[in-house]
DNA sequence: ACCAATTTGTCCGTATGTATG
DNA sequence: TCATACATACGGACAAATTGG
């Protein structure tokens, strides 16, 4: 052992394949590189980077995976803004895999989808209206199938959120509904009156945001969560069970 | 060109080292493999997949950068309950891709921060109310250091999240959290009474989850939240300005 | 504290299928 | 149609780090 300090830190020193995902993710992040743009080919950043090319790929992987890459039809890299899709439904699976209880959801569900209705009574934009609208067209005439049912159902409270014009409040949300709604249907086929009282809670709360008219469209929302709970309970299970992965099918692409 | 049919669909066939992560990641996702399992060594998983060595790295990373498996200090590869942590980062840098104003961050922070107090109310246990308390205690002894002051603030708003015993709750507010305290150093060096007031806030905060007052413990986390937006705007900025990427580096790890 | 075996990180070269012009 | 460029995948190799005796 020598008795003088050492002179240096240890480096540390990451991996090739990080370094290399790291310094594109920069440039994406950073706004050098936009959206849309290409990359590169691997050979191209192989040449750039001075590292081997299972080493570039590694690093793209990374980047593919968390989503700010991707590959077109031909296969050649561009940035992609991230859609939100992959993250929330990685969300999703991780909730499942920490084995939340539907209660859990149930009470977060309640809170986001208040807070997504009431700024959506808000900033609803025309187009926003008649997008709902359509939705709730689409849901009249589907009645008699709980699968499409809750499909629209889902896709009604996302066209909510969406017209809060809060993409924070739109990403919070969209790993829950993606848990929450694949319920919607066991319980409408399940409970006689579910359905009904579904499409009349959105008819109303689509009426609510036409008038402006925020107490009534939370109300309705609020209405239309707690109704989930109730069809939920009577279906035989329990709030406190934890979400099953099963839940996930519906979620992953 | 012949005239029949084609007998066979196209076969839609991933590459290889997505198969390598998909056969893991439901091995995962079952439960077959618990959080905390080795997964075992590259050539195992070579000899078990019958590929090249490049293709099952670059099927680890991908599940690495998913956050289903890891390395531990010695690198061994195993399984994990994914941190939210990982997923939480890269939803905040996905917003801060899509140039999500100050606005939507106060809003919605506003309404899960409120929640989570909510229910941090009911069901603090004796040990989530000595966590706050020493943050307080710490808060409280690191007066005259903005960086630390944000840092331990941004903690008690964590701590608060987790007193709710509600994970879905925790992990939805968990990236605006990243981005929005960040910005209460540049409040509190900006702001001579910001410190004090935040330190007040959380005092009041804490003392009503002892007592189990609700109301108060409310008042008190939306007189905080909205004392960050008038601080903000005291700064200069206004609430309409996009999220600068530089409230990105205190997020990332 | 040393040594041998294992494992990871990285690299090289090559073959094959496919997309584009 | 053909040629070229490129992505995917493979086999083999070596140095450094880690493990376990």
């Amino acid at each position: 052992m020598s008795d003088t300090h050492d002179r240096f830190e240890r480096l540390n020193v990451a991996p090739a394949y990080q370094m290399v995902a790291d310094a594109i993710e920069r440039e994406i992040i950073q706004g050098r590189i936009r959206p849309g743009e290409p990359i590169g080919t691997e050979s191209e950043l192989v040449r750039q980077f001075g590292v081997n090319r299972s080493t570039v790929r590694e690093g793209i992987r990374v980047l593919e995976q968390g989503g700010l890459i991707s590959r077109d039809s031909s296969r050649r890299l561009f940035a992609c803004g991230p859609h939100h899709n992959r993250l929330a439904s990685r969300l999703s699976r991780a909730l499942v895999l920490q084995e939340v209880t539907f209660r859990e959801l149930y009470e977060t569900s309640m809170v986001l989808e208040l807070a997504s209705i009431e700024q959506a009574v808000e900033r609803a934009t025309e187009k926003n209206i008649a997008e709902l609208s359509e939705n709730v067209a689409k849901t009249e005439a589907a009645i008699d199938d709980p699968a499409r049912i809750a499909e629209l159902n889902s896709e009604f409270h996302a066209l909510i959120a969406k017209a809060s014009q809060n993409r924070v409040l739109q990403l919070a949300r969209e790993p829950t509904g993606l848990l929450f709604f694949p319920t919607t249907e066991v319980i409408c086929r399940k409970v006689a009156e579910g359905a009904l009282r579904m499409i009349e809670a959105n008819r109303m709360m689509l009426k609510a945001i036409k008038a402006r008219d925020k107490k009534s469209a939370i109300l309705w929302m609020r209405r239309q969560v707690d109704d989930w709970r109730k069809g939920f309970e009577r279906t035989g299970k329990t709030l406190d069970e934890a979400v099953d992965k099963s839940y996930l099918r519906a979620a992953t692409r």
